[in-house]
DNA sequence: AGAAAATTATTGCACATGCAACGACTTTTC
DNA sequence: GAAAAGTCGTTGCATGTGCAATAATTTTCT
């Protein structure tokens, strides 16, 4: 079906090429909630990424949340810079080492964030009905892509 | 380990959540193809999708690109005009509708995809080895998500 | 046939992104 | 203890992106 009409070109077969399926999937589950978020919320996928982790540990940093999240530092700066002025998140400059930041949510944050997570949660729950038994599996295979391509 | 300090919040396990782990893999593997397929030969991801698709079938227009590799028709569009700017594809107006591009690659075209394939090729097979046994029960993942969620 | 609706590729524009440079601060080294 | 090297968060800038609007064409409908 996808054989190579020119003959100057090896055969390749896109449909089942590894990375092209994972951005492709990546993509439209991504996109799914960004919507929900962004129409509903009005927040973004890394402001989304943000609060989740300022909301689950105390006083994260900017490069903390960069490295746990693999999330750019001028993506999670600006983001946090964003969450601040909607008021969801306080910016407050670590006593220790000035040039650390801690982050931690407001009210008003804590309180997004609890709505945020159910939608999350259902869409989760939603994907491993569709996944079924192979649920593990694909946990397994996801693990060790992760490992292997460090 | 990831327990909710908030007791406002409910507990929530990123590491364990599907869309996130797919996202940040996916820009793992496509990052790491796309900086090679940028240094060596100035080529974009989505000028390397559509390469290949100009590459493997005669005629193709920009809507049948953009359905088949879920790329944006913008995207589409503008990575084609790169493509013949740096001569290696070429438009051409359908003649029976006059509406639609006939794309196809030059022979410089054709000798960069040549390239290109290889480079993709061993990188999957790095992937396989990898991923090992699992492989087959993957890809039925893959195939069971890209179902679903349409 | 002719008007209205639909389709195709391109483009303008506002916004997101990645990277390098910067200032503020801390750690290391001599 | 001062200078050098390193780290942290922010920002400027060039580029990429998504979406809506557009012009050119085709299809549909009366």
């Amino acid at each position: 079906m996808t054989s190579a009409r020119n003959p100057a070109l090896p055969d390749f077969d896109l449909e089942r090429y590894l990375p092209y399926r994972f951005v492709v999937l990546a993509a439209q589950l991504s996109s799914k909630l960004a919507k929900q978020y962004k129409q509903e919320f009005g927040i973004s996928i890394p402001e989304w990424r943000v609060l989740l982790n300022v909301g689950y540990t105390k006083d994260l940093s900017i490069r903390d949340i960069e490295q746990r999240v693999s999330l750019e530092r001028s993506k999670v700066s600006r983001a946090a810079t964003k969450l601040e002025a909607k008021g969801f998140l306080a910016k407050q400059v670590d006593a220790r080492d000035k040039r650390l930041l801690k982050l931690t949510l407001t009210r008003e944050g804590t309180e997004l964030l609890a709505k945020l997570i159910p939608i999350a949660e259902r869409f989760q729950a939603e994907l491993n009905q569709i996944l079924g038994e192979d649920t593990p599996a694909l946990h397994l295979a996801l693990d060790r892509l992760m490992q292997g391509t460090d």
